[in-house]
DNA sequence: TATGATAAAGGACATATGTCCCTTTTTGAT
DNA sequence: ATCAAAAAGGGACATATGTCCTTTATCATA
């Protein structure tokens, strides 16, 4: 990660993520720009954190691996994603890796800083408050999709989440996950299985697909596999 | 649920949890006592809250039931639990079934009383978001270890979690959770897996087991089975 | 004391999923 | 255009785990 001394660019962050009004303006005044690279990993576990992050522009992905080596499960992150949120309230240290998907841009601002900042500002607390209640919410709902249900209830879950809107109205037939790798593992599977399933609901005309290329073809099938749960 | 009107009872309770310095005196005004049977199903998946509760006395269980009915997930959760924090800051409706594991006692305290309480009082926000906090990194937590490792590896770390104190000192080597059963749930397997890795155990040398009471009989075997997980 | 409900224990079998490995195709860098 | 690396695709096999069922022990209560 490198600094970045881009007072346009920064502007049209701070701009186009509300910062003026989340913070007050020393807290603002604290904030600097950073840019990522494609690939680099940003934090690993048990590093120490000592500034909140917001990622204003690219892909992030969250994961752990364990201590095997093998088996990671992720998120992937977009812009506004807060990084360092739950490290800053327990002052823990980081317990997932996270990685640059794509370049990107953060903003960085200083714990010790946002300490002051609370006290002075209801509106950030706020803020802290629902990013936080909103991971906690989507953990917990991915977390018991992944304990009561088998691969292929979790990949259709996973299909509509990407089909799907989340009003039920239809976004695009056709999609193309990063990689089918990556898909495994965000629905915490092997890739070896992944294939498996989704030869089955090829089997079953629930979706075509071609070299990693996957086309929905009778949604309806696959909301009914998916028993009314949805990733997110 | 009951209400009570026992104002010494109140009294302790409010004493022994603090509910003085969370709330203004408005909204202390505004909580009641209520009590609980043992069995007794609190709230269900989809119940609408409009007030939080506070658990000061007795004991809960969270857990889910899928559509299929088999198979559930759950915690326990003791004073002072709080129940309601995500369906107040998200809005949304009841997540998991509740139910009283024990006889026992809440405080409630509508969701109308804290709108106004979050605008006057930093300390309230401060707890929410610290109880909030806490209940993503346990979750967190769980989750990885349940995706990651195998029943052998979380049924180590669940064990551990009730024989170590936290601090690496022993507490008890003899313990009994309350059923086979609920442990299986607990570390979100079979009945009849968990008693074929148990049995694995005691060949093993690591604990013995007569009718449900499981006796520790190598702690460091234990610890290494656990591969440095430990649940919460 | 008898009786029924519940928990513990485990056999037998089916299924879900992981591991290892090999082939083909695609992609990206030189 | 060429070549190496990554991704897709899938066979063969091992293992983890679930389901169903039977037996035995325990405990509360009629």
């Amino acid at each position: 990660m490198r600094k970045l001394s881009d007072p346009t660019l920064f502007r049209e962050y701070a701009t186009a993520f509300d910062f003026d009004n989340i913070f007050s303006s020393a807290s603002f005044d604290a904030l600097e720009l950073y840019e990522m690279k494609q690939g680099e990993v940003l934090w690993e576990k048990n590093d120490t954190l000592d500034h909140l992050y917001f990622l204003v522009d690219g892909k992030i992905k969250i994961h752990t691996s364990s201590a095997g080596g093998n088996g990671l499960i992720l998120r992937f992150k977009n812009p506004l994603a807060v990084i360092g949120d739950v490290e800053y309230v327990k002052g823990t240290d980081v317990f997932h890796t996270v990685e640059a998907v794509t370049d990107g841009h953060l903003m960085k601002i200083p714990f010790a800083r946002l300490r002051q900042e609370e006290k002075e500002n209801t509106a950030f607390l706020h803020f802290l408050l629902e990013v936080i209640t909103h991971k906690f919410y989507t953990e917990a709902h991915a977390s018991t999709l992944n304990m009561l249900y088998n691969t292929d209830v979790r990949l259709a879950s996973y299909l509509l989440s990407l089909t799907d809107d989340g009003k039920g109205s239809l976004f695009h037939e056709e999609m193309r996950p990063e990689t089918l790798k990556e898909t495994a593992e965000v629905i915490g599977t092997s890739y070896r299985h992944l294939n498996r399933v989704l030869r089955d609901f090829e089997d079953e005309g629930i979706l075509e697909k071609h070299r990693g290329i996957i086309k929905i073809t009778d949604i309806d099938l696959l909301r009914q596999k998916a028993e009314g749960n949805i990733y997110e």
